[in-house]
DNA sequence: GTATTTGTTCGATTATTTTTGAACAATTCG
DNA sequence: CGAATTGTTCAAAAATAATCGAACAAATAC
């Protein structure tokens, strides 16, 4: 059957990587920051996005990635807008990824982070925390399926569809090292 | 300062990628599906999740991936147990990744549909819908970046920044072609 | 010790996404 | 042409996720 109206959206909005398209985000913290930044936190915030990572996460990568000093919970508090909660959870979250670190300032008992720019490192850290254990408890399900007994299936099939899961397991565990070992070129 | 609670959980639910852990899914639809039907939509249920894209789509795929013969939309609501809504949209989606195709059944004037078993399709599917716009805009806004003036920057900053970025798109921009090459050799 | 600063926790609120279901449209059947 | 079948649409409900903010804890300062 045809459809009765013609389009409609493909992703969700959050997941919209509004590219080319400079419409402008839904109105983005702009007090005491530099163009730079906004531009920057902009792009984080449309990049993490792309990984179903909530704006907060890109606001605050964007700001530290866009800042020459380091920043204290405090600064990212009062110059993104955002609540004391969201910033010390999103700290927290970038922290486990990899993607921001503490660093000390001396001269000051706050805490100070800078962002992570390795991209190995970033890539890494969201690889392993997000994909990795997925596939590494992939071997044992797909395993699993061997027994598993025809049912109504043909032994051709079933043997098909575990073999061809197998060969994809194995690509993606052959393929993420390589990845890194990329990302660590640059 | 010190986390007053030792631990917390560092990824929501959807993105968790239960994998050697067997714990129970959130209850699958059971009836008329053989284990190895199952099996296989638990698993496509999580890679999904991975890619935070939603269940239904997982059982969809996992369903179609699993079954012989193409099955109707029918087929699909009353096996999943979805609303016909979902599944609607559902395919709409797979469709549009290229994750499905309809295909002709002799004697049956409903759409049939089957997944998608080439890797490199499926991939490229994925990275063309999800990756790609988002990569796509960066050029130019990248390079609007180089014509905001320094303001509180220095020049030096400025400047590592950008080239970092442009040499982050590049590398992106190298390496989805060779990851999908590689993905079309399975 | 008491006060202040710094950051965490967690229940409540808000926002977003996903799913449902009923109305509707398109197509084929008789 | 109706009637039946097949699938889409879209508003509303349900489910999930993100954010807020007040209460709290830890560490240092005084």
């Amino acid at each position: 059957m045809k459809p009765h109206k013609p389009e409609h959206p493909l992703v969700k909005p959050s997941q919209v990587a509004k590219g080319g398209s400079f419409d402008p985000l839904p109105s983005l913290p702009s007090k005491t920051l530099t163009s730079f930044q906004r531009e920057s936190i902009d792009l984080f915030v449309g990049a993490f996005a792309v990984l179903s990572l909530p704006r907060s996460l890109g606001e605050i990568y964007g700001l530290l990635y866009s800042s020459e000093e380091p920043l204290a919970f405090d600064d990212l508090v009062t110059r993104l807008e955002l609540s004391k909660g969201s910033v010390s959870e999103g700290l927290r979250v970038l922290r486990s990824l990899g993607a921001v670190n503490l660093v000390p300032v001396v001269g000051s008992r706050k805490d100070h982070f800078i962002a992570e720019i390795s991209l190995r490192r970033l890539a890494g850290g969201y690889l392993r925390d997000r994909i990795e254990p997925y596939l590494k408890g992939g071997e044992s399900r797909i395993e699993s399926l061997r027994r598993v007994d025809s049912e109504d299936h043909s032994k051709q099939f079933l043997e098909n569809r575990i073999n061809q899961l197998h060969s994809w397991h194995r690509f993606f565990r052959k393929v993420l090292p390589v990845f890194k070992a990329l990302a660590g070129k640059i």
